[in-house]
RNA sequence: GCGAGGGUAGUCAAGCCAGGUCAAAGGCGCUGGAUUUAGGGUCCAGUCUCGCAGGAGUUCAAGGGUUCGAAUCCCUUCCCUCGCACCA
């Protein structure tokens, strides 16, 4: 007997796996699965673990099953973000530096070369393939590559191509959130603050201020016939500027936002802005008002100026109110122009009254604004004088009609501030030029993605809604990029392809990845891969001989049957990929199946790297095993449930996997005669079985897992408390150890892969046949006998412990005949209402009265609690219950220590007998 | 705020779609017992409340409804997770 050692069984398997899993075409039928694969910033988590994990143990299922398997792995390191980390480690930022000093523990050496943002991916690429290799992944790695290989951006090339000409590319121009500092625009992970402020369109309301222009920034440019006054804060220093040529008084931060946004500005003069107020300005819409003033007027926010519809904006109305309860611009009233239902003739004044505030700085006030501008957009309407439409279409029609005539230009600013780079510096808005897309929005594409979405199998079933709204919600995507690492976007070369759009058909891409290194670069024109993937010949391709393998290849393998990945990834990756599939691919190329994982947590917190709250998978690995962590990793919750990491459930896991390693040593070495427990044994296992492949097929790892591991492992607990003394198991004991041990090889191959051997195997069980069930071997009969047993054990054990006396004697009275006759046909009926009637009936039953209607009561009872699978036999014929425990006397006279007799009730004259019931014999304890 | 998915005993979790097999599987934890020099391991039993005969009562976020019958179906409220984009 060996000893278990899960070290020493990986480094046997390492070895005999060498190139094991080097997947080429034959003529097995093909099981190609994917997952998502990682960006190589940092070391491996053991969340990443289960990615990767769980898709291997489904690869080794299929793999026994006798498919052809194929699970690639690449890395994918285009993109921004180690372009950062590069930097911040050369200007030894120290958080960065402890990060990966520390909790990655790269080596000083080594993260010296970090200064190069291709060393890090480089780095921890070869670093993932390690750690892949040591948690026993059975990847073919001969088709590893990383995103930025010359010929893998000749692929995307390709296939950028054939996006292009579906006229899925487009040019647009496209505000962004921008950082001057950093001379870039700034994505949602480089905020320091205000990742929920988005960019709105204002119209700008240009008013005439002498030879000058004041815009006001406003979203409600329909009210501009109300407009009584502007505000201009006192405390701020304005600008003039020429902007685009003409004269705009602004403040200063609104000049240097301007420039942003297409416009030359030239800063003028200085202008305080108390010398606005008092001042009249005049627009052809509304006539000649005043500047006053007011300190909430923002200068960071748009121009610095505002427009004062009193009437219908609670923030103007009661800054008017303010001012005029001092005594001053008493001539000003609010000039209503929107019809609301549910508001007075001045909304804002109604509003602000009903609520009770007095004075600016309530904090409802921000609600209230929000109440206002609701309800007109959605009920008001303008008054007949001033067009008598609705303001839902007013506001538009107005805007577009300053724009036109009234010399208002557009800005974009945020709706709500401050919004801060992770440099400390304020981001603005910059409309970007040359800026290209891919058209998700166009709903023809859409609709070729929802089309296949309705044949794709997806699992599980609940994230179809969410796929489904996915692709309705999709805009145009941004899809090139001026920093990072990528493939040059062929029409604009200064700019890359973003990096999740170069990462949407590599699944095609691992067919050949392989071959197509033999090939220059130079060579790999589109129709290279028109050849290989469509099948499209043209006159002087070169290498045809390794053209025609790898097309060969890819039709093979074709398309991918399951991608696996986290369910964050839906709202972009997930779908993006099928946009890409349909438009490159022929129908019977697209994707079959996608499986969404949950998220890891560690010890019930969210697992982060930035917060260090991690735990490395390599540590997980050498602290516990692979075999420990691929196990806990897959049966501690199903693939697309969240699941935790704690150490002391991870140990449990452990042991069990070594109760399990003992128990098949112990077991196979035995040689005793098969009795009928065997044969109950094993017709179990044939269920187990069953139970198992079908969870497998459908992902259930955690669901295959109990059936394997606790399954059996309760029916052999059951199995050796049968035996009869001094008897340590049969031969057939051989049978379930091999059955056992290949059902568990896909979680712990390690395991498995040396216990194969000792059950006398040459061959490596990660390509042994995945065990069949045997209809045969099925006895539904000796597993009601058992049941039957075991049901009466439970039930004496608790009568036993209820009356605590020392027992000494044993009496299983069987039920009558008649009872199972009762049983039998309450167990058929399909109307139980009834047939208690229909029972009474007979004759014989009519004799024996009340004890009959009880009996009929008491199965009627007895029949709802027990299970499907016990009362559906038993309503086709009787058990011989004598039978069973006669078999089992000697079983039950050692378990409770006490002589046991078994009678039948009508002759054994106990009172307690008239209780007993078929399959549920009454017990008489003395 | 909008969209998607959830809330089950000490804890993790099955059951829910196809209502009665549900006081509700299984794991972990805890308690007691057996084995053991001890610990560990293993085995047995218990783990909502009451009960000295296998039973009864009250439970499945909260409240209401449908039904002979609801953890399961419908409605409302509260709470949690994920996504909301130019980012992997």
């Amino acid at each position: 007997m060996s000893e278990f050692d899960l070290g020493r069984f990986e480094e046997e398997a390492h070895e005999r796996w060498l190139h094991a899993f080097e997947s080429n075409p034959s003529n097995r039928e093909k099981y190609y699965i994917t997952v998502a694969f990682p960006y190589p910033s940092g070391a491996m988590h053991v969340g990443h673990g289960r990615t990767y994990i769980v898709p291997d143990v489904i690869a080794r299922f299929w793999r026994m099953r006798q498919k052809q398997v194929l699970f690639p792995m690449a890395f994918h390191v285009t993109g921004a973000p180690v372009v950062g980390i590069s930097k911040r480690i050369a200007r030894n930022d120290p958080k960065t530096i402890h990060l990966y000093r520390d909790l990655y523990k790269v080596p000083q050496n080594v993260l010296e070369e970090f200064t190069n943002p291709l060393t890090i991916v480089r780095h921890f690429a070869a670093e993932y393939q390690r750690v892949m290799t040591s948690c026993g992944l059975s990847i073919d790695w001969r088709r590893r590559f990383i995103t930025v290989d010359p010929t893998y951006s000749k692929f995307v090339e390709w296939q950028w191509k054939h996006l292009y000409e579906a006229g899925h590319v487009i040019k647009g121009v496209h505000p962004v959130r921008y950082c001057t500092v950093d001379d870039n625009p700034v994505g949602d992970h480089d905020l320091l603050e205000g990742d929920k402020a988005e960019v709105i369109k204002f119209t700008l309301v240009m008013f005439r201020f002498g030879d000058a222009f004041i815009p006001t920034a406003t979203l409600r440019p329909e009210t501009i016939h109300g407009v009584t006054n502007l505000w201009a804060n006192p405390n701020v220093t304005y600008v003039k500027a020429l902007v685009d040529g003409n004269a705009w008084i602004i403040s200063k931060e609104a000049a240097e936002k301007l420039v942003l946004q297409d416009h030359t500005v030239e800063v003028k003069e200085e202008i305080p802005g108390k010398d606005l107020v008092d001042k009249n300005v005049s627009h052809p819409l509304c006539g000649t008002v005043p500047i006053l003033p007011a300190d909430f007027v923002d200068p960071d926010m748009a121009t610095g100026m505002v427009m004062s519809v009193p009437a219908h904006a609670p923030f103007d109305y009661i800054a008017l109110r303010d001012l005029q309860q001092q005594g001053k611009y008493t001539q000003i009233k609010p000039v209503p122009l929107i019809k609301v239902d549910g508001y007075g003739e001045v909304p804002a004044q109604d509003a602000v009254e009903r609520a009770g505030i007095h004075h600016q700085m309530d904090s409802r006030m921000d609600a209230l604004t929000q109440e206002i501008y609701s309800a007109e957009f959605s009920k008001g309407k303008l008054f007949v004088k001033f067009g008598g439409k609705p303001v839902r279409v007013a506001r538009e029609e107005m805007a577009q009609e300053m724009l036109n005539k009234y010399d208002s230009v557009v800005m974009y600013e945020f709706d709500s501030r401050p919004v801060i780079c992770r440099c400390g510096n304020k981001v603005k808005v910059k409309i970007l030029h040359d800026q290209w897309f891919l058209k998700y929005s166009d709903p023809a594409w859409k609709q070729q993605v929802s089309d296949h979405l309705k044949d794709m199998a997806l699992v599980p079933p609940e994230v179809r809604t969410e796929f489904d709204r996915t692709v309705g919600w999709l805009k145009d995507w941004a899809c090139t990029r001026r920093v990072g690492l990528g493939t040059k976007f062929p029409w604009d070369p200064v700019q890359l392809i973003e990096p999740l759009s170069d990462s949407t058909v590599y699944m095609a891409y691992y067919t050949i990845a392989h071959k197509i290194r033999e090939i220059d670069p130079k060579l790999l024109t589109p129709e290279v891969f028109d050849y290989i993937f469509l099948g499209k010949k043209s006159p002087d391709l070169p290498e045809k001989r390794k053209l025609d393998a790898m097309r060969e290849e890819f039709l093979y393998w074709y398309p991918y049957d399951f991608r696996f990945s986290a369910k964050d990834l839906i709202s972009n990756h997930l779908t993006f990929q099928i946009f890409h599939h349909v438009t490159i691919f022929p129908k019977d190329k697209l994707p079959k199946g996608m499986v969404v994982f949950g998220m890891g947590l560690l010890n019930g917190a969210k697992m982060s790297s930035s917060k260090g709250n991690v735990f490395l998978l390599e540590d997980a690995v050498s602290e516990f095993g692979a075999d420990t962590v691929r196990m806990f990793l897959t049966g501690s919750a199903e693939p697309w449930q969240d699941f935790d990491w704690r150490n002391e459930l991870v140990l449990s896991t452990k042991k069990q996997i070594e109760r399990f390693y003992a128990t098949i040593t112990e077991l196979k070495g035995a040689q005793g005669e098969p009795q009928d427990i065997d044969r109950w044994l094993i017709s179990r296992l044939q269920e187990h079985i069953v139970k198992m492949t079908a969870a497998l097929e459908n992902f259930q790892t955690r669901q295959a897992l109990q059936e394997a591991s606790f399954g059996i492992e309760t029916d052999l607990k059951w199995y050796r408390r049968r035996l009869p003394e001094g008897c340590d198991g049969s031969r057939e004991l051989a049978t379930l150890c091999s059955v056992w041990t290949r059902l568990l090889a896909p979680f712990i191959p390690f395991t498995a892969e040396h216990l194969w051997r000792e059950l006398g195997n040459k061959d490596l069980i990660s390509f042994a046949e995945w065990p069949v069930a045997d209809e045969k071997l099925i006895n539904s009969k000796i597993e009601l006998s058992e049941e039957l047993l075991a049901r009466t054990v439970e039930d004496i054990e608790s009568i036993k412990k209820l009356i605590q006396i020392t027992p000494k004697s044993l009496t299983i009275v069987l039920a009558p005949a008649w009872k199972h006759e009762v049983f039998r046909t309450i167990a058929q009926s399909t109307d139980r209402n009834t047939v208690i009637k229909e029972i009474m009936k007979n004759d014989t039953m009519k004799k024996r009265g009340k004890e009959a209607t009880d009996a009929a009561k008491q199965c009627t009872t007895l029949i709802h609690r027990l299970p499907p699978h016990v009362v559906e036999p038993l309503a086709k014929e009787p058990l011989n219950e004598r039978a069973v425990f006669e078999e089992a006397q000697a079983f039950l006279e050692h378990e409770f220590g006490v002589p046991v007799h078994i009678v039948d009730a009508e002759s054994s004259g106990h009172a307690k007998g008239a209780t007993a019931l078929p399959f549920k014999p009454a017990i008489v304890i003395e």
